[in-house]
DNA sequence: CTTGATATTTAAGACAATTTAACTATTTGG
DNA sequence: CCAAATAGTTAAATTGTCTTAAATATCAAG
């Protein structure tokens, strides 16, 4: 049984995933029209974007698709030039899937535009309310990245 | 020019989304395998959600798309009996969109699931941590909210 | 070298979401 | 009361994504 503290974190944490999750929603949408991409692209980017190298399958995996459909889908975006695949050195029957700089770029790019809100909301705040903020934030990122690989540091 | 400070969180923040944005794709996509619903269900249903009652266009408005394919989407959520469709009382031209007490339940419930590892993340925590942290994120939500009602209050 | 397994690709078809166009019902403004 | 505008629905056609099945290429093991 979870003590108070924690209880009190925990739900803090579930509603503000609720709060964000409806910009973040609209938000994906919308770069999903913008740029062309359906909604299993934008995951696989982020995924590839997050792995920085993977293989076909991780994807299909990932998305829960079989790997003909993952193969489909990826072909389309290598054709947008978003992510190139290269035969593995260590198993030709692989493709290593990366993002291009373009890729990288878009992300990134898209990222920036579609959140200047949080530079508004940073901005709404004193300094001394900042600090305890990113502090806080430091702190949450930390340990969520560490849950993000359990072993093998 | 935003200060040291201002910009330090903003990147905070930014980091903060983009380490989320993956878990929470992830686990709205199994969502939506697991109950059925297309992408834009899902993002109708948060906004139904947030605003409580609406009508047809507005949906479609909010995920771009013809007011057609909203009316449809949305028949289907009808017959999933996870919202109600009503005739105005001002106009009845326009049917009122809600949420049923299946369709908060399951919302609900699917966040409650889904986001068990928030539990985890928040034990992992000193006591002392947490009510930093939780501190924080109160600060965080209260503001954005404000962002979410621009005007009339 | 041969057999079986694995990774990926391709083509064909199924299925689902969206658009377009036509239509009904209702409101608004003259 | 009438004409134009608005909200929503329906059907047909379109589009795009996914699955299935078959094929290729490579690896691993005997």
């Amino acid at each position: 049984m979870p003590d108070d503290t924690t209880q009190e974190l925990t739900q803090m944490l579930q509603d503000w995933i609720e709060v964000f999750m409806r910009r973040a929603m609209h938000n994906v949408l919308l770069f999903a029209k913008e740029h062309n991409f359906s909604m299993s692209q934008i995951s696989a980017l982020l995924n590839i974007r997050q792995r920085r190298v993977c293989n076909v399958s991780n994807i299909g995996d990932e998305l829960s698709i079989t790997s003909a459909a993952a193969s489909q889908m990826l072909e389309q975006l290598v054709q947008q030039g978003v992510i190139e695949r290269t035969e593995s050195p260590h198993d030709r029957r692989v493709k290593q899937i990366a993002l291009t700089e373009k890729g990288h770029q878009m992300i990134h790019d898209g990222f920036r535009a579609r959140y200047a809100w949080l530079g508004e909301l940073a901005a709404s705040f004193t300094p001394s309310e900042q600090e305890q903020v990113s502090a806080a934030l430091r702190l949450l990122l930390e340990r969520t990245r560490r849950l993000d690989v359990p072993d093998r540091g």
